[in-house]
DNA sequence: CTAGATGATTTGGT
DNA sequence: ACCAAATCATCTAG
């Protein structure tokens, strides 16, 4: 602590020493050129430097003092600020600019949404507190899987958080001492407060760069523990039984346009109490990010192979038929998730059987001011019918069953269209993927 | 252990 | 922002 001042009076005792006003000379020009004068002079400061940590504080504060009343300090002064004033320019032609700095907005950035750097403990962090709610609602088996990723994240942010402390708090004892250090020293020789501000400044850029470091180690810790708990690939769990269920009996019930609104989707969400986990796509609700994944990744398997699918379908339709049953004998109709839009393009089927109900549900659809929801619904029960139709038309073989079947839906859609149809009206028998089932439920 | 099932991600297109 | 398709990585039944 005290090394500073007494050095910085050694400094300017030694200036005095030598010859007033004229250091730069001496500095440069200390070659042996103007004899042993010079060099006893020398030889004279290189001992009080030696010695300077020997002397007491109270007799540099004295010599200070000294110096400070020196009658010639004025002119040296003045002298030094001359001097300045002349070399200082080119200094100053140093860059002032301080780029927003992309790398370290992008690291704020991560460690805030990883909530390392967002609100402070206690509470925990945004990502806990979603993750807590989250294991509050649905499962516990969240937490359970979670804690340790937590208590993991939880560690890294203490380090950080005291690690930055510890920066700031390094960086803030060093400004002020410089600052001291410069002031004091300012008093000697001229020293203009935009100079200690820039020395500042550059104390400051180089502790940021050492916390951009730890930004960044912390970054890389966040992103190993994620892969490691998080990464939802890594730790996939089947959906249980009555979540497939739920979202099945959407999806062949809609499965003219198996594409569920945001509702839609929310609704069968909650319906299916889909647990919540960490997701990569935090402009979605993560639930609805969930139900998304499984119709696309429904759709897209259905069509590939129907006839896979197809006593799943058939069960699925005898269900929901029987549900619509139900329900419309009861008068509700409220039964499964709405889909607003699901029945806006289901006009292009050329069902030869039910034409005329599709007709009525096109003509439904079309003009009634209210028929948004109505009009959904009987989609979904068209969809349904179909089906039944389809099984319970066996009277001859299935052949012309098969035929009415889904594959014909979705080939007349726009966008759910283009399947392999293997029980397409092509071939009068079964189709390639033996579409028939033996269930006649 | 293996093959198929399945949830999630990536890629490329609109 | 959403979708289809391909692909990955895990789960599960046998």
């Amino acid at each position: 602590m005290d090394d500073q001042p007494r050095l910085m009076h050694s400094h300017t005792g030694v200036g005095m020493a030598g010859h007033p006003g004229l250091s730069q000379h001496m500095q440069e020009g200390t070659g042996g050129t103007d004899g042993d004068g010079r060099k006893q002079d020398i030889g004279d400061i290189l001992q009080q430097i030696m010695t300077i940590t020997d002397q007491s504080l109270d007799e540099a504060q004295a010599r200070k003092h000294a110096l400070n009343c020196h009658r010639m300090k004025p002119a040296l002064f003045n002298v030094l600020c001359e001097i300045k004033e002349k070399t200082v320019l080119s200094i100053r032609g140093a860059q002032e600019e301080e780029p927003p700095d992309a790398q370290l907005m992008r690291l704020d950035n991560m460690l805030l949404a990883e909530g390392v750097s967002g609100p402070e403990k206690g509470g925990g962090s945004a990502a806990a507190a979603a993750a807590a709610a989250a294991s509050g609602g649905a499962g516990a088996d969240n937490s359970a899987e979670h804690s340790d990723y937590r208590a993991k994240l939880s560690q890294i942010r203490q380090i950080y958080h005291t690690e930055l402390e510890k920066y700031e708090q390094a960086c803030n004892e060093f400004t002020t001492h410089v600052m001291n250090l410069l002031r004091e020293q300012s008093r000697t020789r001229p020293i203009s407060p935009k100079e200690i501000e820039r020395m500042v400044s550059i104390i400051h850029r180089k502790f940021s760069s050492i916390q951009m470091q730890l930004k960044q180690s912390t970054c890389e810790a966040v992103m190993i523990l994620r892969s490691r708990f998080l990464d939802a690939r890594r730790k996939r769990r089947n959906f249980n039984k009555q979540a497939t269920e739920i979202l099945n009996e959407y999806f062949y019930s809609h499965l003219s346009n198996p594409y569920p609104s945001e509702e839609a989707k929310e609704e069968l969400a909650k319906k299916c109490a889909i647990t919540v986990s960490q997701v990569h796509h935090r402009t979605v609700p993560p639930t609805c990010r969930k139900v998304s994944n499984w119709f696309g990744n429904k759709r897209i398997r259905y069509k590939k192979n129907i006839g896979k699918f197809q006593e799943e379908a058939n069960m699925y339709a005898a269900r929901t038929a029987v549900n619509a049953a139900n329900a419309s004998s009861h008068g509700s109709q409220a039964n499964s998730p709405s889909t607003p839009n699901s029945a806006g393009s289901a006009g292009s089927f050329n069902m030869s059987n039910s034409g005329d109900l599709f007709m009525n549900v096109q003509s439904l659809n079309g003009d009634s001011y209210q028929g948004a929801q109505v009009g959904a619904n009987v989609q979904s029960q068209v969809d349904t019918l179909r089906h039944v139709i389809s099984q319970t038309g066996g009277y001859s073989d299935g052949l012309t069953a098969n035929q009415m079947y889904s594959p014909q839906g979705i080939n007349a859609n726009g966008g759910w269209q283009d399947a392999p149809t293997p029980s397409s009206v092509t071939s009068p028998t079964e189709g390639p993927g033996s579409v028939h089932s033996d269930t006649s439920n």
